[in-house]
RNA sequence: GGAGGAGUGGCAGAGCGGUUGAAUGCACCGGUCUUGAAAACCGGCAAGGUGAAAGCCUUCGGGGGUUCGAAUCCCUCCUCCUCCGCCA
């Protein structure tokens, strides 16, 4: 959520920002409706206050007048704060109500673009922001895209997941099964060598954290929701490790905040259908480790850099061909101020898959998660917030078999092997 | 799921319905003293709103109610603890 401090100061940067968005002038018009009612509604507030006082010193007054027992005085102003107190009340609601107008309205502007996004609205307008600079892999005649191999390996079973649960719920197998744990090891190994505290927290939040995160109320229906407890299914990990700090003032020494953490992922990703959602390219359950920090805004575009190159270094190690792109205003997320997409090449569909997704939120969640830090004059201050997925399994795992098939089977990256205890994926006898 | 108890400031812990936004202790910050440190002593130390400031308002798990006035009484929800039940 953005602060409205932001919409009065910065209302050019704003305006910008929000057009990369694809706001229209019409839409704009937001803005001064939100600093419009602001006003209403500190002069409603200063209204009520000024009533609030009156009863309060009043009150006292009457309390006093009992104790020296002037009980004839104190009940006639027991009828005059009777009065106050139903103007206050009419107040109150009306300064509600305003609230209330003003938060509908500002929990639906987006985070304001960085400077830097590109223009554009679909993702044709995201630009390149680093290509891959080697060749893309060429694989041999009759190579197959990775539901074929899936099934030709035993690897992977679909349709048996589609039977116990339904269509975008994966079985894995065997190797195909033992890959998964592999890959969740090693990038957790990594974000620890990095400085990240390992977190496994629950897969389930409630709507409180939902708002904070801003899953809701933009993508509600994008969650799997327990209506019996009022508890939804987390999309992405960001969702409870960001949450871990909700509420809280960290010291200024504190900063930053890293954290990582494995989860399946549950998305309901309703409309998609076609060539698209094949095999593992889009499902409704997936394995991620995210990468979470919570950093000083002085800091925080250098800390997104740094969370670029780690992501990139697991991509190398994997050995999987990879271009970062600078998403534009129309393809960002709704909370975003900027975001860089890893893609990586699956040769046997010819397809960039995305795997990785890495954002700077910038205030806009800490001010709805109200994570704070003190600055050096003690004052509470917004945190900046970020976080990366450092990867998401299922497109990893899509693009490793189908770059990696050779005549011996699916070969495994040398950083795996550890993991994994076995170099080929080989035919099933 | 059933019975009982409890939720107060960073922590611990007071708080007859009426200057209690909240005693006290610890922690923390500043100062005095000291060559320096410790100790001792003095001062400061919740968040939000509004305001130039003084001040005023709101908040004692969440929500609602009673009252002129609620941390204190009532209702409800949540969380934690103890016991019983069930259980990986």
């Amino acid at each position: 959520m953005i602060e409205i401090q932001i919409l009065r100061d910065e209302k050019e940067r704003v305006i910008t920002g929000l057009k990369k968005r694809g706001f229209t002038t019409e839409r704009l018009s937001i803005i001064d409706q939100i600093i419009d009612l602001d006003d209403q509604r500190k002069a409603s507030q200063t209204r009520l206050d000024g009533l609030l006082s009156e009863r309060n010193s009043l009150s006292a007054e009457i309390g006093n007048l009992f104790k020296s027992g002037q009980a004839e005085e104190a009940n006639k102003l027991k009828i005059k704060v009777q009065d106050i107190k139903q103007t206050a009340e009419t107040h109150e609601a009306e300064l509600e109500d305003i609230k209330q107008k003003i938060e509908d309205l500002l929990v639906h502007l987006p985070n304001i673009p960085h400077a830097s996004v590109p223009d554009g609205q679909t993702p044709e307008d995201n630009i390149i922001h680093k290509a891959w600079p080697g060749d893309l892999p060429q694989l041999p005649e009759g190579a197959l895209p990775h539901w074929e191999l899936a099934e030709k390996y035993q690897l992977i079973d679909f349709k048996l997941g589609a039977f116990i649960t339904g269509s975008g719920f994966p079985l894995y197998r065997g190797k195909g099964a033992r890959l998964q744990r592999a890959l969740i090891s090693y990038f957790l190994d990594h974000a620890q060598r990095a400085g990240y505290e390992e977190i496994l927290p629950p897969y389930m939040v409630n709507s409180d954290s939902a708002y904070a995160t801003g899953q809701l109320p933009d993508k509600e229906g994008q969650m799997y929701h327990m209506e019996k407890d009022d508890l939804y299914l987390i999309p992405t990990a960001e969702v409870p490790l960001t949450n871990m700090y909700r509420g809280q003032i960290l010291a200024e020494s504190d900063l930053p905040v890293k954290i990582t953490g494995y989860t399946p992922c549950f998305r309901r990703e309703a409309g998609s259908y076609g060539a698209d959602v094949k095999g593992l390219n889009r499902v409704h359950q997936f394995d991620k480790v995210e990468i979470v920090q919570i950093a000083h805004p002085k800091h925080s575009y250098a800390t997104l850099q740094v969370m670029l190159d780690h992501v990139a270094h697991l991509l190398d190690a994997l050995e999987l061909p990879y271009r970062i792109l600078h998403l534009c205003g129309g393809d960002m997320g709704f909370t975003s101020a900027l975001t860089y997409d890893f893609e990586v090449f699956a040769a046997g569909q010819q397809k960039w898959l995305e795997v990785s997704s890495v954002s700077n939120f910038e205030s806009f969640q800490a001010n709805r998660l109200k994570t704070r830090y003190r600055d050096e004059n003690g004052k509470p201050q917004l945190v900046h917030t970020l976080n990366g997925s450092a990867l998401a399994l299922a497109r990893i795992v899509a693009a490793l078999m189908e770059n990696n098939q050779t005549e011996k089977g699916i070969r495994i990256p040398e950083i795996l092997i550890p993991y994994t205890g076995f170099d080929f994926i080989t035919l099933p006898e």
